[in-house]
DNA sequence: GTGAAAGCGCTAACAG
DNA sequence: CTGTTAGCGCTTTCAC
């Protein structure tokens, strides 16, 4: 079952060359004549030769590849995120390779292990919910293995990062939810230590203060796996439905269309009392019922800066020591 | 920027052994006896050793990993599909490498060339709507690299397919329509060559036939790009609004959620007024307004099965010459 | 301007 | 049971 290609030694041998005299001309190498360069140029052509880039890869120690690291493919936020990291990607001569945790902190580790060696040359990703231990990554990171992460960053790390403006879109929603004059805004968001549920719950506080609400801890419900299982969403559901709120700010793509399927198969609340704005990437809000105003990341931006940040480190010739972090605006759309 | 990794070698001369031997005990060879075996095996683990796929992938021409060609991972369906592949994957050993087309039988191309020399051992894939050439698939496959197709598959290469019931679920969908009493019912569909297209079509047709309704096709709109274009929708949409239709058969998850969000920015037509039926494996369908049934396909297990498929090729000793086409049911999921 | 030779890390005859 | 050797396809000194 092996299929045959062609390799270097064959155009040497056809063009009565050295394999090496062959490699250097189709790098273009300066050495070569231009006559040697065109011949082999042509005749690879002609053959349809595909140089190996395992062999290149375990030669030059570089893959040409960066992976990528998010909990689902599946999430409007993610997805469009990847369509960002490709497009700079693909532009600079990158391949992608695409990996989910599923929000598990092993699957992570294993998915950053691989792609550590398979030689991606860097890796650009958000921790899964359940990660809190990101020695592993340090180490990796230490051995100058290049990491830049998006939306879910950690804190203690020094590496790019690149994040939403979490804390303004925060505030904007409950702001917005203020001005409609609810009084009793309740938040619904995802683990507890991750850096967006942190900044997210800040922009709700601030907005609750701003707005002279007083801020309730019964009123805000953490849901560990972020959305992922829609049972904690019902459960958290049941239990604010304890609480007289008129309003919630959700944090995040899952949890927001898990919300609104919670609060459907729900019989005993009224669906339309509730005011709802929270995070999501969704591209089909407008169909959704009841109506939400969403909270929108600039997701394909955001892959777009992490890739760039990437691969400008993958590419430096000195090792990165000032680190940035970019902040992106959130935007607010309301619907109709 | 390199980073050291331990390799056989260093095992070797730190216990006095020959790289071989090395190499052998840590594939559990039955060669090696079992103190040996222990001394390296604990080594290893001490010194946290990770053998280097890549070197491996040269030598043995097998990397233990598998491509994903579909046309977007933004997609319920496919992102489903991919959980389902992960899933046999993973307890097989295998990695798993996604890449997306966008529809663009281009970058399909690129991506496929590039998983294959890239040593991934075999393909899983669904053509873009725009492919029509086959043959550098074909190609491919006569040099003995197995390519297993699902859900959008082509039908003059021989070789593994696993697909849903197209035309059942189409009958199914037009079916329940009739059965409304709905008389005069719409099609919007994919790319026309596509064999889902196709066989979703036959079934619509079918379904119309047996409840004696008369096709027309000035009822049927193909959008080429299946969606992916919120345009091609609107178009479609638009030349829909000239005929008097009271129910719409759709036919995929991009279509049917874009023509859902065409519907409600049109002021001129009453949303409600149409009855919908669509394929889609969106896990919110329940919070989409205007209500619309859903037929849903076996996206998790179209891809365990496809990937069952592929392994079981990519590791048989012989050629595979006889090919299997895998058909599972749809499902239809009416709304409350 | 071109070739010979070594080596990336690993595996697998072949010898002993 | 273990070691020696060659080689996967490519790049890259170092010669000439």
């Amino acid at each position: 079952m092996a299929f045959e290609n062609y390799t270097i030694k064959d155009i040497a041998k056809a063009l009565n060359l050295s394999p090496s005299t062959v490699s250097r001309a189709l790098r273009d190498s300066y050495e070569i004549s231009i006559e040697t360069k065109k011949m082999v140029l042509d005749y690879a052509e002609k053959i349809n030769y595909r140089a190996n880039p395992i062999a290149r890869s375990l030669k030059e120690r570089k893959s040409y590849s960066i992976g990528i690291v998010v909990s689902e493919i599946a999430n409007n936020f993610f997805s469009q995120v990847i369509d960002g990291i490709e497009s700079v990607a693909y532009a600079k001569n990158y391949q992608v390779v695409i990996s989910q945790t599923h929000e598990s902190s092993e699957r992570e580790r294993l998915n950053v292990e691989h792609l550590y060696s398979r030689s991606t040359d860097g890796l650009l990703m958000a921790l899964s919910a359940e990660t809190v231990d990101t020695t592993y990554l340090e180490d990796l990171m230490k051995k100058g293995f290049p990491i830049v992460f998006f939306d879910r960053v950690p804190a203690q790390l020094r590496s790019h990062k690149v994040i939403a403006d979490n804390r303004q879109g925060g505030f904007e929603a409950v702001q917005y939810l203020a001005k409609k004059g609810r009084k009793k805004i309740a938040h619904l968001t995802g683990a507890k230590k991750l850096s967006i549920t942190i900044e997210r719950l800040e922009g709700y506080k601030t907005a609750l203060m701003a707005n002279g609400l007083d801020f309730s801890p019964s009123l805000v419900k953490y849901c560990q796996y972020g959305g992922l299982h829609q049972q904690e969403i019902e459960q958290a559901v049941a239990e604010l439905s304890q609480e007289d709120y008129d309003a919630i700010f959700v944090s995040g793509d899952k949890l927001t269309t898990g919300y609104l399927q919670a609060m459907k198969e729900r019989e005993d609340v009224n669906v339309h009392h509730v005011m709802i704005a929270g995070f999501t990437n969704s591209k089909v809000v407008s169909i959704f019922s009841p109506t939400i105003t969403a909270i929108r990341q600039p997701a394909f931006e955001m892959g777009e800066r992490a890739a760039e940040l990437l691969i400008q480190q993958i590419e430096s010739k000195h090792a990165v020591e000032e680190f940035q972090t970019v902040v992106l605006p959130t935007v607010l759309i309301e619907q109709k």
